[in-house]
DNA sequence: TGGATCAGTCTTTTT
DNA sequence: GACTGATCCA
């Protein structure tokens, strides 16, 4: 599996190579490349990276280790592009996955050459670069160039309409199921009519397809697109219109991408047609941080580089500069056990450092507990809580984890989760604005009439849809008509005809106002904030604070239009928080972040490797499930902590469960054992525990709301317990290899009687080192470990 | 129409 | 256990 190592320097620097490229081959040009090495840009880099910067010419593909200088290298690549004339900012196409990384790459870009860089229009996300180019040619592929990005929300309700239309029993052919059919051709960049025909009937017993048109159809009329669109229509007007392919070929003298292993078919063929032409394209990334497999991104594209572009220079960057030998060796350990790799092996010149912790917990709030007496330790010991992460595999555990935060007092924050334009307040807010934008927008329309409930419900959806559809109006359109009808009963009606004049009005306000004004306004008149301090729930007041923010961020644009074209493609929650906080998150939201220590529960089978990823891809999953892990370990700077618990709770109910495999995988030189504190008669947590509320931090996230909720139920207002006294410290001591069953065969045989403090009485079916599978008498078959049962005798 | 209750679901999530 | 969507009843 692993290539043989490229030699960076195959390709030597011949500037004037260029000589045949028309407008850079200026005498003035010429003569700034030939200074080149000078740069001092250049001179921080080691050798690889030098090379990666240099290697101006033709296909490249950086192989770029977690913690390789990356970034840097992407940034004084451009930075040297420019800095010697090969190109001009315009002429450099950028690609990243996330605004927040073109963001970077910009400012970046901008400290190393100046100001020049902002001239860069061409850098940006897939997306926004694919709505640039679709907005000038809108009209080629059907569209005006004032469509409308449609979000993950607009995209469901269209689909399901799309299904009832059909007649198809949206119960048994549920439109998310729909959604992620058609996102996946999209991902793979085919159109309504290039499905394999397979395919095609993969839904509603062989309408697929047909929903696929309809879909497609009814995004034209509405001039809308979904994001998979984005790109898929301008593979298509490039196909269909080689000349303006040309226009873009000609356009790009070189081209770079970021997290190359996270592209999807429809954005490699999206980067093929552009760089056949010149062929300067370099891709960065890494096959070891593909973890995005299950939304469409193909890990073939990265091992493939070589194969689909011919004369390729292959860089690999394998010096680390972030992680401690121990923490570095055993994520490469781990990582070697993948077999779908290219091969790299990160080395860094760091000391060894601490060695990465394996804790076994009883279960996941012990595990919770565990955590949260290591932070504490580390913030007495004046560790950074800003320096502190704890990854999770899935959302569903970090309930537990930020309980127990909140019972300790320290402060966390969580990232990712539901994104900023996301949530439900500020979706209702611009829905507002879009129809006052655009009264023609029925899905934005749809989703407000009753919102506030005004008593325009299904019944009177019903009657605008059908008199819409019939004179093929937008509803807007159709209520202005059905109002001065006599069809709907005259309560409904005088509500739906204020609510018309209302956006009238509303309107006719952008004439005069800001459009944070126009805003404003029409959430006040439309009785929209008005419900939200009503309402009584705990986070009511969040969301208010939400639409504020929302507002406040309408005012750097220069109008409403531009506010929600930004917003449909961007739109982050912009953290003005200074106060240091311990960081919890999902593993892929962990990807391109570092922290000095990094805690890592839930190492258990079944969770992580996650079972459905085994289930549903098999080898493939097992492999992202691994790179996972690695992504894991490679965040930390200084220390690395895994933990795993012997019961843990699933939907709800108890499981037992036996360590990841992944814990096997490590190196024992790097790892060391820790024997948690098991005094399972404390059962996790106290009375003190429980009656401890915490305020001053947080106070959005989902674990002080529920710790709210809780307050109200319990008679201590406001006073906090810093801590429920040092029963237990954190007691790292040494002990044997609980969680490898590279140990000391079990002293337990096949047919003997256990007791397990959780389960009850049961017989050994079978021994695997320290894992026994056991048939217990009340709660069926489990597999534990073998340190927690007795043997009876 | 809207609240209340019940069954069914349940990874990861840029854009 | 918690959230969503559907169905029932006032």
């Amino acid at each position: 599996m692993v290539a043989p190592m490229n030699q960076p320097d195959t390709r030597p620097e011949k500037p004037d190579d260029l000589a045949h490229e028309p407008a850079s081959g200026s005498l003035s040009a010429r003569a700034r490349a030939a200074v080149a090495p000078q740069l001092p840009y250049l001179s921080g880099l080691n050798p690889e990276q030098r090379a990666a910067v240099e290697a101006t010419e033709g296909p490249v593909l950086v192989l770029a280790g977690a913690g390789t200088g990356k970034t840097r290298v992407l940034t004084t690549r451009i930075a040297h592009l420019i800095a010697t004339g090969r190109a001009q900012p315009h002429q450099i196409l950028a690609v990243t996955f996330t605004n927040k990384a073109a963001r970077e790459m910009r400012e970046r870009v901008t400290s190393v050459i100046g100001p020049v860089a902002e001239g860069m229009q061409w850098l940006g996300t897939f997306h926004s670069i694919g709505t640039k180019i679709l907005r000038r040619h809108a009209e080629l592929v059907g569209l005006r160039s004032d469509f409308t990005i449609l979000g993950t929300d607009d995209q469901l309700r269209l689909m399901k309409q799309v299904i009832e239309a059909e007649g198809i029993d949206e119960k048994r052919w549920p439109a998310r199921q729909l959604a992620s059919l058609i996102d996946g051709w999209k991902n793979r960049g085919l159109g309504p009519n290039q499905i394999p025909a397979g395919e095609a009937g993969a839904f509603a017993s062989g309408r697929g397809g047909k929903l696929y048109t309809a879909y497609q159809d009814r995004l034209k009329t509405l001039n809308a697109v979904d994001f998979g669109d984005l790109l898929l229509e301008c593979l298509r007007l490039w196909r269909e219109h080689p000349d303006i392919l040309e226009q873009y070929q000609n356009r790009f003298r070189y081209m770079l991408v970021d997290e190359y292993q996270d592209t999807n078919v429809a954005q490699y063929l999206w980067l093929r047609l552009l760089a056949q032409a010149r062929k300067n394209l370099c891709c960065v990334g890494d096959d070891d941080q593909s973890i995005y497999g299950w939304r469409g991104a193909e890990v073939d594209n990265i091992l493939r580089f070589e194969h689909d572009f011919s004369g390729a220079v292959v860089i690999r960057l394998e010096r680390n500069y972030r992680s401690t030998a121990h923490i570095l060796s055993a994520a490469s350990v781990l990582i070697s056990k993948n077999q779908s790799r290219l091969g790299k092996t990160l080395r860094t010149e760091d000391e060894p450092g601490e060695k990465v912790t394996i804790t076994g917990a009883w279960d996941s709030e012990d595990e919770a507990r565990l955590i949260g007496e290591e932070i504490e330790a580390l913030h007495a010991k004046k560790h950074s809580l800003a320096e502190i992460a704890i990854l999770v595999r899935i959302s569903a555990q970090m309930r537990e984890i930020e309980d127990r935060l909140v019972t300790l007092g320290v402060p966390y924050r969580v990232i990712g989760g539901p994104r900023f334009y996301e949530r439900a307040e500020i979706r209702d807010a611009l829905a507002y604005l879009r129809v006052v934008n655009q009264p023609a927008d029925d899905l934005a329309f749809e989703r407000i009439v009753n919102v506030p409930k005004r008593g325009l419900g299904d019944a009177t959806i019903q009657v605008l849809h059908n008199h819409a559809r019939a004179a093929r109006v937008p509803l807007v359109e159709a209520a202005r008509f059905i109002v001065e009808t006599d069809e709907l009963k005259p309560k409904p009606r005088s509500t739906l005809r204020d609510l018309l004049t209302s956006f009238g009005r509303w309107s006719k306000l952008s004439e005069t106002m800001t459009q944070s004004e126009v805003a404003q306004t029409v959430l006040e008149e439309s009785g929209y904030t008005d419900m939200w301090q009503k309402d009584k729930s705990a986070d009511a007041a969040g969301r208010l604070e939400n639409l504020k923010e929302l507002v406040r961020s309408m005012e750097e644009f220069p109008d409403l239009q531009s506010f929600l074209e930004h917003v449909s493609l961007v739109m982050e929650a912009n953290e003005s928080d200074t106060t240091e906080r311990v960081s919890l998150m999902t593993l892929h939201a962990a990807k391109g972040l570092e922290f000095d220590t990094v805690f890592l529960p839930g190492w258990e089978e079944g969770l992580f490797p996650n079972q459905r990823a085994l289930d549903e891809s098999g080898r493939a999953g097992l492999e992202e499930e691994r790179r996972l892990a690695h992504v894991g370990l490679t965040r930390a700077r200084r220390r690395a902590k895994i933990f795993f618990a012997s019961n843990r709770r699933i939907h709800g109910l108890w499981n037992s469960t036996i360590p990841s495999r992944f814990v096997d995988d490590l190196p024992e030189a790097d790892v060391e054992v820790v024997e948690a504190p098991a005094n399972f008669s404390y059962g996790g947590t106290s009375r003190f525990d429980r009656m401890a509320p915490f305020s001053g931090s947080s106070y959005q996230t989902p674990g002080w709301q529920r710790a709210q909720a809780h307050r109200s139920t319990t008679d201590d207002g406001g006073y906090s317990a810093r801590r429920s006294g040092d029963r237990r410290g954190p007691m790292m001591i040494e002990g044997e290899l609980v969680a490898k069953s590279t140990g000391a065969a079990s002293s337990f045989k096949a047919g003997g009687r256990v007791l397990h403090s959780k389960f009850g009485p049961g017989t050994i079916e079978a021994v695997d080192g320290n894992k026994l599978t056991v048939e217990f008498d009340k709660a069926g078959r489990k597999m534990v470990l073998d340190s927690f049962v007795d043997a009876m005798g």
